[in-house]
DNA sequence: ATGTAAGTTGACGTTAACGTCAACGTTATA
DNA sequence: TATAACGTTGACGTTAACGTCAACTTACAT
């Protein structure tokens, strides 16, 4: 329960450094600090990324991959850090989350479905480059997909009241 | 096995109904003609989209909805469309698909994390909202996950060898 | 003292994915 | 016949998320 603020054998990074752990650039991080995404200490002038600072990143990055905008991104932070205090926006934004929330299940399904085709596709690039004799090969898909139509459509379009719309 | 090519009774959309049937703007529909994503057939002039353009829209949307850009999406449907014949060419494409489902299954810890954090957070501000008197409950969030960070950082970097890059 | 490697702040350029007009043609209905 | 309603093709504007310089400081090794 004391807060002894033990900083001293944690490991520090310049923007340089820190931005490779990453994989991306420095100008990317300094971007992200004009954004007010995070806030690194300074040491003389010179930025200094800690722990708090790579577990914050890393979350960040981790929305950015699922396509979340800064802004978007932001809107969390600051809630996190308890820098909204207005009841009001609170809620607000808490109804946002939850939203969101809906909606990563459903990129889930896109994940399965997407998955599925890539996986489809890659067995049959394989089975028509181990073929010998260049057949018919390009319409094959385009034949498929039009069969199961009706059935697919039919579904999507019954259950077509209760929509939502998308990321933030 | 006969190809009738019963186009009669199936559903036949303009720009403006096909578009808001995927909550877009009719631009969005025809951007992604020019750039070669979708050939609606025309009917003196105007665009007539139908089944066939509707299942290869969804699966735009979807890889959209990934984080994929238009240009990653048209290799992925230039290879159905069966319109890549060259054999190294299609190697390569194959190697790139390959990478994707990899990372999509990364993708799929992204989105558990992320939940988790989400809702965990929406919790935080229902008993926040819900609490009579308003404390230190800012700076809760970066107590917790400064004192989970050494165990986490070790992990991370020692399966930091295989490494691989990001989407397509 | 002189690189050299790391950092800094502007300022401007770039790319993707559209939005937003403008100017125009076609069809159906009052 | 006129006036919507729906379509078309440019052409230009916009936004997010950086890239790419330039001009400069600071720390440190030779």
């Amino acid at each position: 329960m004391n807060k002894v603020n033990v900083t001293s054998n944690d490991p520090k990074w310049g923007v340089q450094a820190f931005a490779t752990l990453f994989d991306i650039t420095p100008r990317a991080v300094r971007f992200y600090e004009d954004k007010g995404l995070i806030t690194p200490c300074r040491e003389n002038g010179s930025r200094v990324f800690g722990p708090v600072e790579y577990v914050r990143f890393e979350r960040i990055l981790r929305a950015k991959r699922l396509g979340f905008t800064l802004d978007d991104i932001k809107e969390v932070l600051d809630v996190m850090d308890g820098t909204v205090r207005a009841h009001v926006e609170l809620r607000r934004r808490r109804e946002n989350f939850a939203r969101v929330v809906k909606n990563l299940s459903r990129r889930r399904e896109d994940i399965k479905k997407l998955t599925a085709d890539m996986t489809d596709l890659c067995a049959r690039i394989d089975t028509h480059l181990a073929d010998v004799n260049p057949d018919d090969h390009g319409l094959a898909f385009a034949a498929d997909y039009e069969a199961v139509f009706r059935e697919h459509f039919a579904d999507e379009h019954t259950s077509d009241i209760n929509r939502n719309d998308d990321n933030a």
